[in-house]
RNA sequence: GCCUCGGUAGCUCAGUUGGUUAGAGCAGUUGACUCUUAAUCAAUUGGUCGAAGGUUCGAAUCCUUCCCGGGGCACCA
């Protein structure tokens, strides 16, 4: 049945895989005895040359030629080549797990081997590997897609993100660098005397800001709880209980849009000081950016799309009303009412009414100046309207001590001097809590568990937030998140291709949504308008089962309806089927339709006439 | 959620205005070859054209719906 040339391909190498069984050759032992890596002979073949070295990796190419071949091995840092001359190779060896000669065309590309040789150059001039024994360490049984193209379908790179850093060493390495960022972010902080905690993902209520959540069911507590939009009073927790700096590098879940520079889940380091105030992170940041920089990239300029960020300067740090006086001509300060403030907006451009002084200064500020923020720049002073958790400035309390990093026009992380007066907090929180519910569906709990922890007291405290994706995408100059998540969300997909390889029959995947009614309850639902198709087309698919129970043959069944879900199969049990189970197969069958159509399908044509309604045969399945 | 572009062999891509049996390169298979490196040469296998329906004498091509993905907008830090 193999007419496919995957499959073939897949049957060819499974079937390799036996015959090196065969010949006592284990093709997926557990051990390498690699001793050196590619890299290391290439860098140093001086000292090298003319030794027996191991090494273990992919083989990414085979060249034969009569009794000499030439290959790649490509392991985490490079490539080198074997060279192989049949007179040198060892025999076949059950003991050593060496392949001899005659067993080489029971190796293909992509299968991971370990090679043992002198280390030489050939006449071209290129070092390898002069091979004294060649040892399969795991048959790969797909084949590697082509190596010269590489992966080109962006859907198939973001799937098998595995094969893309297989065949192409840009994103290999920039991934590497990534997690080389993330260990330089925790070697600084801790250098800084920082404490690193983890905090939990699934909290019972969802403090900061007012991202939709992902919600979830806990079975061992029978409650909802949600998957963290923010880590920060926990963190605030931790400095009531007497640490003085502490950090996490934390997962964060918002259930919404996703573009280019937003993902549903994605990381921070977020970190709290206390005894000081928002001047002390922003230090703390410009010196971390500058670290990271010059001790991952070794370099201080970045291309980000256009435009070239250096971080060896000083950052600019001014504050908002100044920054929008800059670039706008309006001064906030100076305004005295929200009319004048929205008749400024208006002048700029910007229509949309809003509530306060604050609030439109804001607008001002993210519609004409955030996208002109290259080099990085750090605006401070936030109108208190949009800064509930923050501490007012003592100068002027209608803006508060909070800052933002913009760099490239993009916003990398938020900062204020934290709020540590419960009473003030409790009712800031209540103000919102009202408005909010005024405001159906964006409902916040309070977390009373954290005023509490306050009410005991927490020092002065400050905290900052760099977004993990967002420095990666600066740092390795990527204008995509998905290219700085190895594993980007994706919609789950089954080929249709592997589907028939693993035998699924009805490749529905993991179900969006699943559902199963009984028929009873599928027509009142129905009928209520609770449930109506997700399709114009549905499809009707019953599946019986027969069984023989005591020598006396059994029916039972159910029926699948496509189109009703929108990404999976609506399953109904105890359909009215009519038919007698000794009939014969195809007789059965057609019983079986007639039934359905009698029953289900004149009840959806009636009740849904606009949709267009096809009854499968019915599929039949035998047990026992 | 809306707009828009795309999905053809395992991979990378052609496929004209709807017209014979859908093509190529790589990979695979078989064979030749003692310094190759996208090795070469010869032969050869391989397709639910994303899915379903429709229009038509005839559909990869036109229409409808759906699935998956990209880009943009909206929502949102």
């Amino acid at each position: 049945m193999a007419t496919n040339p995957l499959i073939e391909i897949r049957n060819g190498r499974v079937g390799k895989a036996t015959s090196l069984r065969a010949l006592k050759l284990n093709p997926y032992p557990s051990k390498s005895a690699r001793t050196h890596y590619a890299k290391a002979i290439l860098d140093d073949f001086a000292a090298q040359e003319g030794k027996t070295v191991t090494v273990a990796g992919r083989l990414m190419s085979w060249r034969k030629q009569g009794a000499l071949a030439f290959g790649h091995v490509q392991d985490q840092t490079g490539r080198i080549q074997l060279f192989m001359r049949r007179n040198l190779v060892q025999p076949t060896n059950p003991e050593t797990g060496g392949l001899g000669y005659a067993e080489f065309n029971l190796l293909d590309m992509g299968d991971i081997v370990e090679a043992t040789g002198k280390v030489i150059k050939t006449e071209r001039g290129e070092i390898s590997i002069l091979l004294d024994t060649m040892r399969l360490l795991t048959k790969a049984i797909r084949p590697l897609p082509d190596q010269w193209s590489g992966l080109k379908d962006r859907e198939q790179v973001l799937r098998k993100r595995y094969l893309d850093t297989t065949l192409e060493r840009p994103p290999f390495e920039r991934f590497a660098a990534i997690s080389k960022m993330i260990s330089a972010i925790r070697g600084f902080l801790i250098g800084r005397g920082f404490l690193e905690f983890n905090t939990p993902a699934i909290q019972p209520q969802y403090g900061g800001g007012t991202a939709k959540p992902f919600k979830t069911h806990v079975n061992a507590l029978g409650c909802e709880m949600y998957l963290a939009i923010s880590h920060e009073l926990y963190l605030k927790r931790l400095i009531v209980a007497g640490y003085d700096k502490v950090f996490t590098i934390g997962r964060y879940f918002r259930n919404e849009g996703v573009d280019r520079s937003h993902h549903p889940e994605f990381s921070m380091v977020e970190t709290m000081a206390a005894y000081e105030n928002y001047e002390y992170n922003m230090n703390l940041i410009e010196d971390m950016f500058r670290h990271i920089a010059t001790t991952v990239f070794g370099k201080t300029e970045f291309k980000v799309g256009t435009h070239t960020v250096d971080f060896s300067k000083p950052w600019l740090r001014i504050s908002m009303a100044d920054v929008v006086l800059e670039k706008t001509g309006v001064d906030f300060r100076t305004l005295s009412s929200v009319q004048e403030a929205n008749d400024k907006l208006t002048a700029l451009g910007i229509h949309e009414l809003q509530p306060s002084i604050g609030e439109a200064m804001v607008k001002a500020f993210e519609e004409k100046v955030e996208k002109e923020l290259i080099q990085p720049t750090l605006v401070f002073g936030h109108p208190i309207e949009i800064s509930p958790l923050a501490k007012p400035m003592a100068h002027d309390p209608r803006y508060v001590e909070r800052f933002e990093i913009f760099i490239a026009g993009m916003e990398c992380g938020d900062n204020w001097s934290e709020q540590n007066d419960p009473v003030t907090l409790l009712e800031t929180w209540r103000k919102s809590y009202k408005a909010e519910e005024r405001d159906a569906g964006k409902f916040h709990t309070l977390d009373f568990d954290f005023i509490e922890a306050l009410e005991f007291g927490m020092p002065p405290t400050t905290g900052i937030g760099p977004g993990i994706e967002r420095m990666a995408m600066i740092f390795t100059e990527q204008e995509n998140i998905d290219d700085v998540i190895f594993f980007p969300l994706m919609k789950p997909a089954l080929s249709h291709m592997n589907a028939s390889i693993y035998g699924i029959h009805e490749p529905s995947l993991a179900p969006v949504e699943d559902l199963a009614l009984s028929s009873d309850e599928f027509e009142s639902l129905c009928r209520d308008g609770a449930l109506k198709p997700h399709d114009k087309n549905l499809t009707v698919k019953p599946h019986l089962r027969l069984w023989t129970v005591a020598g006396q043959p059994r029916l039972s069944g159910h029926v699948e309806i496509e189109g009703f879900l929108a990404n999976s199969v609506l399953r109904l049990a105890g359909c009215k089927i009519n038919a007698n189970a000794a009939l014969p197969e195809e007789e059965l069958k057609k019983a079986v339709a007639a039934s359905l159509e009698l029953s289900l399908v004149v009840f959806l044509k009636k009740t849904f006439p606009a949709c267009h309604l096809t009854l499968s045969p019915p599929t039949l399945m035998k047990n026992g």
